[in-house]
DNA sequence: ATGAAAGCGCTAACAT
DNA sequence: ATGTTAGCGCTTTCAT
């Protein structure tokens, strides 16, 4: 890695050189602490107009390895390809910076060793809090954490060792349920059983959305078909393959599904284009998870919106006030009639 | 913000009183340079156990204040909302990790006080290196970093006094109007002028497109009508009141588009939705940028695809072996029939 | 109203 | 083959 000019950075002892005073003057005047030093306003003035020329600018290296705080704060994401996590990310940010902290994100690409790797380097950076999103091993994080002595929050996907804020799955996917089913009657006549896709089966949230599925199959009185129930990933082309394989062996497809994820619902919409397969009659959608393009898709296409602002509002309540480790906050999702304008 | 455990971290010297050995000989084994320190195997051994056991983590603060180079590289990114920034980031990140470089990332909203901000926070990071993205005021940046002595980088939108590496705007804009026009004569029957919607005409990447718009239409021969190029900005809104405004005082639209950014194209097809202008004829559409849902949305839809991964080649090998500051870098973009599979 | 000095945890040159 | 020591740049008592 070149540098390009080889002068060494400007130090406070350079500007208290230069200020004929003291580094501690300085470093009271540069960090707000000189009114209880009654420094005087001249030198302070002198010293930041100097600073301003030198283009000084603190070693938060030094200056964290002094104080005893950090004021950095962590979040690993698994990516960044959809709305759902950018405006985690976006939101988390803004967050943070509002609150004085310094957030640092990685994402982890769904990888288990890439998280524990993240993890171990978040701490090596002195994070005070580092926040797991949708990790596959979020319990294995707060053990590092809790071995640092730094607290661990999961989001999006809960654990048991750290306090967790995810989305209402069972109500928000039984109420997105029904609605599919409403919009599916209004359309064929008759309710009909859907068809579930995406996600996977191991993870809380899936099974907790697979819960409501049935409870609002239940709650119309449909029968379900056990085999209509696809967790089998959350990449686009996971579901491509299986409803593919589905139409095989069964020939036809339910015409109303849940579709897990708006990565799933990628793959979806490639297959019921590109196969063809229901002709001029789409299937009824819809999609725990909202994209704007998804949602110009077609008229029958119901999605719902996880609350990230709710969300991230619980994390830093949790940061500020603290919080049983096996805490468990669900935030009810949007629907469509509530989206924000 | 509550700290859980009062327990103070494990430092070096903790571990040096526990193996019986000295605080260097930790940090030699613990930082790789203990070959060339000749540290015995058992040593080295019990001591790499020691430190797993107490779950330590170097003090990047420390280590970094005493290392010459922080091997921290930082970006700052416009937003997180749509696939060519999401993938920029995940792409910089896992190239800055391949390197042994730490990334930082910050999301700046297109606010220019934002932007000098972020870079100044990031400065006292101690990045060896800041990449300025789709920046408002890139050479501000620039400037902040030549002062420290901080190598600086544009990509997406250039600046004069850093390398920039953006897309070949000109030559992708006079490809993909060229293609719309194709499109829309073959349904039309006629080339007809199309109409340019989104991004602002100050910056670069928007007026470079214009000009490809225009010699694309010189191209054909056919005359354009400069009060169909309307680069209103980004904001779906923006795009979707422009075109609210042009059909009210022009009664009818051009059946064909150019839409500089997936931004913009949310607020095109709501709108077009919305008004019904079009009614059964929906325009042909061309866009400056990709997203898997936009591309389900209709088949005249053409998208050009910028070349990440090419542009953050690009990036790291200036970081590698440097490059002038006028330097500019222009990578192709990708059109359909080269999209990765 | 301001300066001197100690020390945060780590690395590297210099001992042995 | 391993220990001692001098800082890195900053903050913070404690003197004055």
């Amino acid at each position: 890695m070149s540098q390009e000019k080889s002068a060494k950075k400007t130090t406070i002892y350079d500007l208290a050189e230069l200020a004929g005073t003291s580094a501690s003057a300085v470093s009271a005047v540069l960090n707000g602490t000189w009114k209880k030093r009654r420094i005087s306003a001249k030198l302070a003035e002198r010293i930041t107009t100097l600073a301003d020329e030198q283009g000084y600018a603190v070693n938060m290296q030094a200056s964290l390895l002094r104080r005893e705080k950090s004021k950095i704060i962590g979040m690993i994401v698994p990516k960044y390809d959809n709305r759902y996590f950018g405006s985690i990310v976006e939101t988390f940010e803004t967050m943070a910076r509002e609150r004085g902290l310094f957030p640092i994100i990685t994402c982890t690409r769904r990888d288990p060793e890439l998280e524990v790797e993240a993890a171990r380097t978040m701490l090596s950076y002195q994070v005070e809090w580092l926040v797991s999103t949708g990790a596959t091993d979020p319990d294995r994080i707060s053990d590092l954490c809790a071995a640092a002595n730094v607290g661990s929050l999961n989001l999006d996907l809960p654990g048991t060792k750290a306090p967790s804020i995810i989305s209402d799955n069972f109500t928000g996917a039984r109420e997105l349920t029904r609605r599919i089913m409403l919009n599916s009657r209004a359309r064929m006549g008759e309710a009909r059983p859907l068809l579930f896709i995406g996600g996977r089966a191991s993870d809380h949230n899936t099974s907790e959305r697979i819960r409501g599925f049935r409870a609002a199959h239940a709650d119309i009185g449909v029968l379900l078909d056990e085999s209509h129930i696809l967790a089998s990933g959350y990449a686009p082309e996971k579901a491509e393959a299986s409803l593919a394989s589905l139409a095989r062996t069964e020939g036809s497809l339910p015409n109303g599904m849940f579709v897990n994820s708006t990565i799933s619902l990628e793959g979806v919409m490639r297959w019921i284009k590109r196969s063809g397969h229901y002709g001029e009659h789409s299937p009824v959608i819809g999609c725990f998870d909202w994209d704007p393009f998804a949602a110009l898709l077609g008229d029958d296409i119901e999605m719902v919106r996880q609350d990230v602002p709710s969300m991230l509002d619980a994390v830093f309540l949790i940061i500020q006030n603290g919080a049983a480790d096996r805490t468990l906050i669900e935030i009810p999702p949007i629907f469509r009639e509530n989206f924000s304008p």
